[in-house]
DNA sequence: CTGACTGCAAAGGGTTTGCAGTGCT
DNA sequence: AGCACTGCAAACCCTTTGCAGTCAG
């Protein structure tokens, strides 16, 4: 994250939340400069402790719906699929995954492009590979149909 | 999934009991041929009710138990980080992810290589692409020189 | 001012664990 | 026969929700 960049990020969230219409509280703020400051990628109780640290009087549920409307507003991402619980796979050999973002389901693909590009030397600085795989995410055909409102379904 | 192909996972999975010293019981085994016999990547609510159908005194506690266990022997794999809960992300910009087994950290990196991979004409049958990252499997450095067991450690 | 947002606390739901009985090897 | 495995049920933990007071716009 380059210098600056994190101003950047707060100035775009500010100006996404008036565009959305969204209070720009103090909460939102540090909550979103929480994430936007680190490249660990925290889950809700990290985020918490270290908002907490600058607004000790912030809750936890709180951190857990501000980052869930920020994520809806696209201002976040998650990693991992949204809500889901763990999914098991008995599929050993080398494929890719492309996973709706709607319902959670996900479905194989091959592509020998893919398996066949190399990774780039810096991973070896974080430690060793033990396989990689591609995540494609998108609305699948049967969510599209049933054309439900963009956000909220599981 | 060829013909056959079933048969040949669960041979490959009362060997691995075998050799893994771990019994052979009628549940692991069905647990096992749910997971084997579809494509749908199931969560272990939906193999427990799967399971079921054949095995109707199965408990929910044994598919979890058991579905663990596999996986730390090799024989399934998750979709996902492991146990892991939400994590996210301020970086909206095209990244690719490093994260590790054990402790469920996440690196960033980048790769114009991978950037520019053209994904398969198959994608398009399943719906909409919102977006593409390779998520990359390894044990980081620090989880390494921890050197504490194999499994078991979150 | 007024509706959106927060904090509190309790409910909720999925996952894990302790224990005693069962069954594989 | 011995010991791992299962089923049961309770415990656990993370996450969500209802409500009343507060605050940004």
């Amino acid at each position: 994250m380059g210098p600056g960049e994190l101003e950047l990020r707060v100035e775009r969230f500010k100006e996404a939340c008036r565009q959305a219409g969204l209070k720009l509280t103090l909460q939102r703020l540090e909550i979103f400069r929480e994430v936007a400051s680190t490249m660990a990628h925290p889950d809700a109780e990290t985020v918490f402790h270290g908002v907490r640290a600058r607004l000790p009087m912030v809750s936890l549920d709180t951190v857990y719906r501000t980052l869930w409307t920020l994520t809806d507003l696209g201002l976040l991402s998650t990693l991992g699929p949204r809500h889901e619980r763990a999914r098991f796979d008995a599929n050993l050999s080398p494929h890719h995954h492309y996973v709706c973002i709607r319902c959670g389901q996900a479905k194989d693909f091959q592509s020998a492009d893919l398996d066949a590009v190399r990774l780039p030397e810096s991973i070896a600085g974080f430690g060793t590979v033990i396989g990689a795989h591609v995540e494609v995410r998108g609305v699948c055909a049967q969510c599209a149909a049933n054309g439900k409102a963009l956000v909220l379904d599981t």
